[in-house]
DNA sequence: TCTGGGGTCCTAGGACCC
DNA sequence: TCTGGGGTCCTAGGACCC
């Protein structure tokens, strides 16, 4: 057997460069991307990281010093980042041997059994060439024997400018020196809680976590910190996901601009992530069997009445039909709508997913008779003009009646850039 | 005034069964 | 004064990721 070696390629504060890319302009200065509502920050440039700027804050409370540093600030346009995101996999696709997408902006390549003749850290810095040229987007690119470990190389890879965007860790003295150097909560699958633990135990750095011991990590941490701690150690224990798994939910969830009290107002939104939901399981072939809708107050306004409820319900037949899950969303809110309450964000999260073809049918339709069938067909025949008519002229061009009111109920977006490469009225001009 | 959205996996504990 | 043991399935909640 042949030794594990993994790349991760990271694209570099990857919101920030696709607005660069198109707007040169915010080159060489600090710049920031808002979420939706322009509520929190969720990507800056490395003047912007200068600055001290966290990730995730809330924007209101950075909003005054921004403005005093300029700061150049944008709401975050989706559909660029989703186009741009799958013009650099297409890239790396072309060049690597094998990939797994992991994110929006990361991907895992599988640099085993590389020919002799081929050098990693060669192969590596190719792929950030051709990808900088071919897209416009910076990446770095860590290697290493497990995913854990090629995390770390990466931002070894990003921090250190003699690396030039390649890192490769394999030497067990740079390993351990570079693990000496690592914030324990800087580790691939060390979250908050886990540090805070950790730290209370003495275990600063992703060296002192390497040496606890197995039984420890395994009591404190269960299996996945087991798992974890063995990766640095070198051994694989997260393979790489070639094929990507279907989906095991789906949710379109949103949180309001302005809160929202009456049960119609809440159901038009719901109703609109319904039908988006409905779209997206369309998209992957599946179908739901539950369908779970949620509502809840702003969680931040202590001093406020605060109500959170949920409802899951079974569809009678497992479905993906727009129809079927306005129906459950509308019933679900029924369910645990209070008025009085100002609601602040609601969802619908659709799980049991399968595959359409693998769907077990129901007793009570007599799904194998003629009459049934053609009543399917012309139902999927519907939904098909359906997601081609909003495909091409963009979501709730047409919507089922009760999915669509006045939508007077815009998300803040103060800043968004064009969408450059998905919309033909927004192509730039040279 | 103003705090995102979309996922995954694991575990503990209850219900139920023999 | 006493009240088995073991297995499976399901779910809610907690941890993590970007």
């Amino acid at each position: 057997m042949t030794q594990s070696h993994i790349a991760i390629v990271d694209c570099n504060n990857f919101y920030v460069s696709c607005e660069r890319v198109f707007n040169p302009q915010l080159c060489n200065m600090p710049v920031v991307v808002l979420s939706n509502n322009d509520g929190c920050i969720i990507a800056r440039s490395n003047e912007a990281k200068a600055l001290g700027i966290p990730m995730g804050a809330p924007y209101f409370k950075w909003k005054r010093m921004i403005e005093d540093s300029g700061v150049a600030v944008m709401s975050s346009n989706y559909a660029l980042y989703g186009d741009m995101s799958s013009r650099v996999m297409q890239v790396l696709a072309a060049i690597a041997p094998a990939i797994e997408i992991y994110s929006i902006d990361e991907s895992f390549l599988d640099f085993s059994n590389l020919p002799d003749t081929l050098n990693p850290v060669d192969l590596a810095d190719r792929l950030r060439q051709q990808v900088a040229q071919w897209t416009g987007i910076p990446v770095s690119i860590g290697m290493a024997s497990s995913k854990t470990l090629a995390k770390i190389a990466n931002r070894l890879a990003k921090k250190n400018p003699s690396k030039h965007g390649v890192a490769n860790l394999t030497d067990p003295t740079e390993i351990a020196t570079t693990l000496a150097a690592t914030d324990v909560e800087d580790i691939w699958g060390i979250g908050r809680r886990w540090a805070r633990m950790l730290k209370a135990c003495n275990i600063m750095t992703a060296a002192d976590f390497r040496s606890c011991s197995d039984s420890w990590v395994r009591q404190k941490m269960g299996v996945v910190g087991l798992r974890t701690l063995h990766e640095l150690r070198g051994i694989p224990c997260v393979s790489l996901e070639l094929e990507s798994p279907d989906k095991k939910s789906i949710c379109v969830s949103r949180s309001f601009s302005t809160p929202v009290m009456e049960h119609a107002a809440l159901t038009d939104r719901l109703s609109d992530f319904a039908s988006r939901a409905a779209a997206k399981t369309r998209k992957t072939g599946l179908v739901a069997g539950y369908i779970t809708v949620f509502v809840r107050t702003n969680r931040f306004q202590k001093d406020r009445p605060q109500y959170s409820n949920a409802v899951t319900l079974t569809f009678p037949e497992m479905t993906a039909h727009t129809a079927d899950i306005l129906a459950a969303t509308r019933q679900g809110l029924a369910h645990i709508y209070r008025p009085g309450y100002e609601y602040k964000k609601a969802g619908v999260l659709l799980t049991n997913l399968m595959r359409q073809d693998m769907t077990p049918q129901s007793l009570w339709t007599h799904a194998g008779s003629p009459k049934t069938l053609i009543v399917k067909e012309k139902r999927n025949k519907l939904m098909q003009a359906f997601d081609g008519i909003n495909g091409r002229f963009g979501h709730g061009s047409i919507a089922y009646g009760i999915a669509k009111r006045k939508n007077n109920w815009f998300m803040r977006q103060e800043k968004v850039s064009p969408r450059y490469t998905t919309r033909w009225e927004d192509l730039p001009t040279v």
